[in-house]
DNA sequence: GTTAGAGGCTAAATCGATTAAGCAGCCACA
DNA sequence: TGTGGCTGCTTAATCGATTTAGCCTCTAAC
């Protein structure tokens, strides 16, 4: 019942369990095993199907062959699939994944850290909550191989693999104002994600470098706690409070949703009485009616770079910092299409 | 740099390594260790913030703590969900969870298992794919504990987790029928899951209960293999060619993300030209306009029920089968509403 | 005074692999 | 004859915990 172990291969073989070892690593040549021993230890291996404990080779070795990816929420779309193909990739290099869902919460990050440390994980990819500073310079300094994700820590050098997330909201801003809508506003999440950030300050450059205003009061911060009705509701109370508001940007996808809703319990019509437009893809805004115009994130790119800065920093010793952007697409559907249905009016 | 061991302890309390296992694993009183020894040992533990380290344990143990979780597709909505709760649930036990996408591929379903096995998890919570059975058998020769999910292999006697498909469908159908539809379609796929067939039955039965014809030209199967864009092109052909269709069961979440695609292609309205209802829920479905009706799968429900009766295995020898069948729920919105709008009409 | 039993702890084997160190045997060359 | 070097393997330590078997010491009983 339990395994085939590297001995009871030796015994068959009439050798001992150095050599197996030796011959299954492909250190045959290395340490000079005969090509006749070599064969036939590879031969009994195949037919016995063996398959070395990984238990016992991790604790020997220190390396468990383990990646642990911390993401805010397996469940979330973006997550959901940049997991998929993390999953994928890492396969290919004979890692296996644990992963964790920190729902934004320090405590449940630093619980999931503790745990992965405890199952010797040999490298991290960690989406960072608030307040994780401390926890991720402490990998640093233990040189744990580790790359963060969808956001990082400014005061802390560290791998990330990103997208671009300035040049996204610039170019969604420039493209409201291209299509002609003057009266903009913004819907984002009270966080200190430095990513939230950046998106706000892509959106506020687009709108300087065309000189349209963009004031204060055009600026919604949605608490990241609020619950789904809590937060239509704000927006609802938001949108009602501007008039002559013609175009929304959200700053994440499920603002977005959100936002759709708000606008459905509004009566408004999406694309003719307002525009729309998010960060972050998702198959509702494009099945959407209208479909809904989004800055839309490069998740199989994504995903590949983190295996790949990740399985740099496992590979070898050199301690290069690798910071990936990614740029993000634009991808036009019909929620922010003013000037057609302009057009179409005349 | 390397972590606190036993022995680190032993040497500091000035007692054996074995003494420490003993007092660390609540052995203390049976293993007549005394109070004094006993405080002073978990005492410098806590001091030391020592972790055990899981590999060695394991080795000895042959208990890894570790669970292996086979889904279809983890960035698909419902697996994605289910997974969420499943790792949350598992920590609960101290169980972390090793996950991976078969696509429905038999050669994928079985690397992933040859991998969970090679690294000893201690049991398999498994979305089977079509002729996985000898694989499921010999997992179950092995006293190995596992629990299927979504689906089940009629001819092998396991614990299973599933929701009611044929009740979800028959209520579906049923309620189609109520709602005064009379020409229904079915979408699904063409594949041997056992879940899909159920789904078809529970559809067929309203059907039959009530009288209601159901010619097999009603009914069109979707290759699983095909791309997006091919399912939409086989389902609007379908449309195209039902003259009087008032009605559409999609069996799965993703058909119906397709049909209203193929729907929209095609300027049908939904809910005014034609009804759709489909298996599973999804963000979409609640937020289009108008809101697509579905059979609902208890989400929390299954994952919660997947761990318990997996503990439950893990934890004794009682090899006594656990089969659940969880209730679906029809979730009702706009996409079936011939019989309001009429009364509108009049 | 000897023995039984309990109390309190430890030595050493074990899980299954990796790996540093080393040991024969053989040939070559001085 | 002795030394060095190569070939082809093996011995034994090691990773960190668990666990079986057992060693003292002391008390109590006969």
């Amino acid at each position: 019942m339990k395994g085939i172990s590297i001995k009871d291969i030796a015994k068959q073989a009439g050798v001992s369990p150095t050599t197996v070892s030796f011959v299954l690593n492909g250190k045959a040549k290395e340490k000079r095993i005969s090509d006749q021993v070599s064969k036939k230890i590879l031969k009994l291996a195949a037919k016995l199907k063996y398959k070395p404990n990984q238990l016992a080779r991790g604790l020997r070795t220190g390396k468990t062959k383990t990646i642990g990816l911390i993401v805010e929420d397996i469940a979330n779309h973006f997550f959901a699939n940049v997991a998929k193909i993390v999953e994928e990739e890492a396969d290919k290099f004979g890692y296996k994944v644990l992963y964790g869902s920190t729902e934004d919460s320090q405590v449940k990050a630093k619980g999931l850290l503790e745990v992965l440390e405890y199952r010797q994980v040999d490298g991290y990819i960690i989406t960072p909550t608030p307040n994780l500073d401390k926890e991720i310079e402490q990998l640093r300094h233990a040189r744990k191989p580790m790359v963060l994700m969808d956001r990082y820590l400014p005061q802390i050098p560290t791998n990330y693999v990103m997208v671009n997330n300035f040049q996204g909201a610039f170019d969604a801003a420039e493209y409201l104002l291209k299509m002609g809508y003057g009266k903009i506003a913004v819907v984002t999440i009270t966080s200190e994600q430095i990513q939230m950030k950046e998106r706000l300050n892509g959106f506020s450059a687009a709108m300087k470098t065309h000189k349209a205003p963009f004031p204060r009061k055009m600026l919604k911060k949605i608490p990241f706690t609020a619950t789904k009705e809590e937060a239509v509701s704000q927006i609802k109370a938001f949108i009602k409070d501007i008039p002559g508001l013609d175009a929304i940007f959200f700053t994440t996808n499920y603002l977005g949703i959100y936002g759709i809703e708000s606008l459905k319990e509004l009566g408004l019509k999406i694309g003719k009485d307002i525009a729309v437009i998010s960060f972050d893809d998702h198959d509702l805004f494009r099945l959407h009616t209208p479909g809904i115009t989004c800055v839309a994130q490069p998740i199989h790119d994504i995903a590949r770079n983190l295996i790949q800065v990740l399985m740099n920093e496992l590979s070898q010793n050199n301690h290069q910092i690798n910071q990936v952007v990614l740029p993000a697409t634009l991808v036009k559907r019909e929620s922010c299409t003013k000037s057609v249905s302009l057009t179409l009016e005349k």
